[in-house]
DNA sequence: GTGAAAGCGCTAACAG
DNA sequence: CTGTTAGCGCTTTCAC
């Protein structure tokens, strides 16, 4: 179990008799070299077992192929689908990735960024929307490119992947309209993050007035995303008469659910839920959730892709990609078309 | 929105008029550096906005403070719940993590490791339970210190942490029983895993065993982690007559309990079941599952606790840590002791 | 096609 | 307490 350092550049150059410059360009697919000596490297290679140090190689070439990603935390089902359509592309253009999870903390993020910028990362994937100033303009310092990923800022001049958040909840909002409602609940994160102030909000508002519903303040909350917010809000919903709510998280739509149900409210017919996030929890609990469709693996892969394209300095067409969202009709809501399902 | 290309060492030694060394002592706080030179070189990087570079550093010195973590899927929520205590006492000691999914393919797996040694990673966390001889050599061959968390190896020689599977499993399946079941199925992974063959597989015969049941292998079946294998394994399930199962991941668990629940089975009263992942799933269905408790976080945050002791040498009293687990009585099975929940 | 030489930015003895 | 001097292992002109 003994650990052989292992060879270097120079020892297997040394081996095969030729320089360093040979060795680097048959590692590195150069073509110019002879097909024979290329044969005789790539021999002393296997026989030394030698593996090209990346460290060194990022040094010298100023480039380690190392992304950076940073998210709030991986254990949300949201974020990790998008982490995972991120690594996947990644790898398939040979990046690695640098995760750091910031629990949204403006500082933790932050520091993450620097961090991953000193680590000399080629470029950064960021998801959060605690967007203040101060992380932004670390954003815009760092020396290598950086794209949002179900994430938008307030200005929307960043790169980045979303959906379109707005025509998302107001399609949301309609339907529940649709069904009788007049009192439809949003419940958003803080509306200090723009991507509730400036979107989801924004749709919400536009769907009320279509139907010449008038916009009370009351029926607006704000969670955090997890189950235990979700049954917080569900009280605050009940004593605020709502008849129905959209929510922008499916922990937070089930914790609503269940303690509606346990309330002696039936769902849909007493209650009608649409979430947004489409994660995997929509789909195993009785009745199902309806909710916006996101392409969350898509997401994360698109805003890699883009960031690949930003490396390499390629001309980009346009930087503030939406990606198409939908309106998955389940359990949650009385669903005009007779669907039995 | 230039991007400057920040400071060196070099710069900030020379605007304050010192050595290189001098300064690399006040970035890395070492005492032997008069006060009065470590104000004015602190006071230059401030001015130049010098970052230490990681990889110049990492080069020298052959730390690069990153810590590389292979996982099977970060979206599954049994190991993002890992990687989360995994990232955390990482960041406590200031290693930053290089994340890779594998989806248990042992190609990839041995790819993954070989990667993170070439990129000169500090140490590895090692999840999933394909261990063959092919990686677990290159774990073994590999220049850093490897520990497995929530995985087995056959030999059990590698660090390791873990719960005791075999008791966890035979406690589960015990609890069945003395409600009387005398057909309680078994689904586990592939027998070719040491985990399900050695462990699982173990504890559920030995609580057979003592219950003086038969051992019936019909009663055994092997499922992918997921909702749809659930379901699957669930019409078999059937077909086998079973009247209750100890599974070990809470997506397949959920699949079988809602297949059950609309072929016309009543759970827990017609068919009971004991999942082992306790993740979120357990707690926001209805009825809730009951489950093997076990410390996901914790065996994460163990795991790495050991790797930052392995990586600075330190002695270790115990590379096998097994973590405590527990029985979370839920709604899945008929509980002996009147719990109104 | 191939080699020589100069770094990349930093750490780490070793002097003084 | 501080400076000098070698590298760490590899890429990258620039010659030949």
């Amino acid at each position: 179990m003994q650990k052989k350092s292992s060879a270097t550049i120079y020892d297997v150059a040394n081996r095969v008799g030729v320089s360093l410059a040979t060795v680097s360009r048959v590692v590195n697919g150069n073509s110019n070299v002879r097909e024979s000596t290329k044969r005789k490297v790539l021999d002393a290679i296997e026989e030394l077992g030698y593996h090209p140090n990346a460290v060194a190689r990022g040094l010298a070439s100023k480039k380690t192929t190392t992304i950076g990603v940073v998210m709030p935390d991986v254990t949300d089902m949201y974020y990790s689908e998008l982490a995972r359509g991120i690594d996947d592309v990644a790898n398939m253009y040979h990046y690695d990735v640098l995760l750091t999870n910031t629990d949204e903390d403006p500082v933790r993020e932050t520091m993450a960024v620097n961090n991953l910028a000193s680590k000399q990362v080629d470029g950064i994937i960021f998801m959060g929307n605690e967007l203040d100033n101060e992380i932004i303009n670390t954003i815009i310092g760092v020396d290598a490119p950086v794209v949002l990923a179900g994430s938008v800022d307030e200005a929307g001049k960043l790169p980045s992947v979303n959906i379109n958040y707005i025509d998302a909840v107001k399609e949301a909002t309609e339907a529940i309209i649709k069904n009788g409602h007049t009192r439809v609940a949003l419940v958003t994160g803080p509306m200090t993050h723009a991507i509730n102030r400036l979107h989801r909000l924004v749709g919400y508002k536009a769907a009320l007035e279509e139907a010449g519903l008038e916009f009370d303040e009351s029926l607006l909350f704000s969670a955090h995303q997890d189950y235990a917010s979700g049954l917080q809000i569900a009280e605050k919903l009940f004593l605020a008469e709502a008849s129905a709510a959209v929510t922008y998280d499916d922990e937070i739509a089930l914790g609503i659910m269940n303690y509606m149900r346990e309330h002696g409210k039936r769902i849909p017919e007493d209650f009608e839920i649409i979430t947004a996030n489409d994660t995997k929890f929509t789909i195993i609990t009785r009745p199902q959730l309806t909710s916006i469709g996101q392409p969350k693996y898509d997401i994360g892969a698109v805003a890699m892709r883009m960031l690949t394209k930003l490396m390499n300095n390629e001309v980009i067409e346009e930087t503030q990609v939406q990606l198409p969202h939908s309106l998955e009709r389940r359990g949650t809501t009385i669903n005009p078309n007779h669907v039995i399902q």
